[in-house]
DNA sequence: CTGACTTTGTGCGCGCGTTCACAAGCGCGT
DNA sequence: ACGCGCTTGTGAACGCGCGCACAAAGTCAG
């Protein structure tokens, strides 16, 4: 959201009919495609927004008009054909022409991400596995070998969105290889800001945040109650 | 952000000086502490807002009015004390006292959880471990014994935060299971819409999401460069 | 063919968060 | 002791996103 925010708004072409989707909208349109594939496996062949809200967790208004920021692909009276809304989601997140995943750092959680199952939900897989510890290169793992870092400008090409799950300290070292190699999308798990030059968006998963923030809801709901006890 | 924003402005005691420290700051708290953990050991006393915003990665105007929330602690002409405001954001963290961490599922992601050492950067760390396979109780992963999930009940304490990592098939019922013991911070990898009774936080962590979302911003910038080139 | 019901698409108002810019405050050199 | 420069804290404006509520539109029954 920090400097991937001015790269998005620095375009107004007169032509173009769709004016940019909203960022927060981009952000749901993941939920709606996994919401989606479930109600195509349960049979259902049209949803309306409420459902299809009610399945994703989102309120049915919020809904519409994600659906709308995309273009009108709803009947009134019936709701939006399941199949033809994945298509068109697919289609503006990218999905169909699958853009290889390359990951860093095959640590625990490297290893973790590179088993988790819930990657190749009709959508991305890894498809490279690196490191810089030579012991760990020539290693098997969720059927792919682990190959040295050094050889990343040969694993990359061109749209290849990065992740980093190497420990903090070498996470903007690998960032800069990654950059270096023309990887314009990263996602970095190390618990480290990394700065990327203009155009490069990163996005950071950082599990010890997501800990602390509930902490600090735990922490005030406790003071809350002492209070609501005491008074 | 959904249900819990509902579950903040519920309260407004006339005598609470502090109103309540937004969500979006709450987020970055545990950034600023990360990094003034950092400066910490290279021995800086104080830090300006300037400084401290550049290592965080936030500007300095937000870093500044974040702070002011929980108080104002800087002295004017000089910056912040780096020790007080630690010890300041720890305590509005909630943690000074470690509430306990229990982790449901030690599949790939799990074990790569309780293995993380980004958990314990001076904050909280993993106690328990619980999975609903019985092959794997009894399992011994980053020093804590696996346990079963039926004797949840018996290792959750009031205040514990319970993360899931279970496959998406589980995480409600493991939810349920959870909020039942009296958990109320839930944090959750599994790729599903879980839905909890009120006054329960719960966060989402889905890694396919976000690298749908730079799937989205790779395309997207494909089609720009495309069509520049065309033009 | 018509009318009534259902569901989409959206215009508007509101609240939150971010940013700018500046006044207030504090230390320090003289 | 006194002003000078640096830094904090905050008031105000802006923009984004959310939710409500309604009109447009399409379907289905009769």
């Amino acid at each position: 959201m920090d400097p991937s925010s001015l790269a998005t708004k620095a375009l107004r072409a007169p032509g173009r009919r769709r004016a940019s989707v909203p960022e927060a909208t981009v952000a749901r349109l993941p939920l709606y495609l996994r919401a989606l594939h479930v109600l195509a496996e349960d049979g259902h062949r049209t949803v309306s927004s409420e459902a299809l809200a009610e399945a994703a967790g989102v309120g049915s208004a919020k809904l519409r008009k994600d659906l709308s920021h995309l273009g009108s692909y709803g009947t009134r009276g019936v709701g939006y054909d399941v199949t033809n809304l994945v298509e068109q989601i697919s289609a503006e997140l990218g999905l169909e022409h699958r853009c290889s995943v390359v990951l860093v750092g095959v640590g625990n959680l490297g290893r973790a991400l590179a088993g988790y199952g819930g990657f190749a939900s009709r959508g991305l897989a890894i498809d490279a596995l690196l490191d810089a510890d030579r012991s760990r290169v020539g290693e098997v793992i969720a059927g792919l070998t682990v190959q040295h870092v050094d050889d990343l400008p040969q694993v990359v090409s061109t749209g290849s969105i990065g992740v980093i799950a190497t420990p903090g300290a070498a996470a903007q070292e690998v960032c800069d290889l990654l950059v270096g190699a023309g990887v314009t999308s990263i996602l970095n798990f190390a618990p480290t800001v990394l700065t990327v030059p203009e155009g490069v968006d990163l996005r950071k998963v950082d599990l010890s945040v997501e800990l602390q923030i509930l902490s600090f809801h735990e922490h005030r709901k406790a003071a809350l109650s002492a209070a609501g006890a005491t008074a």
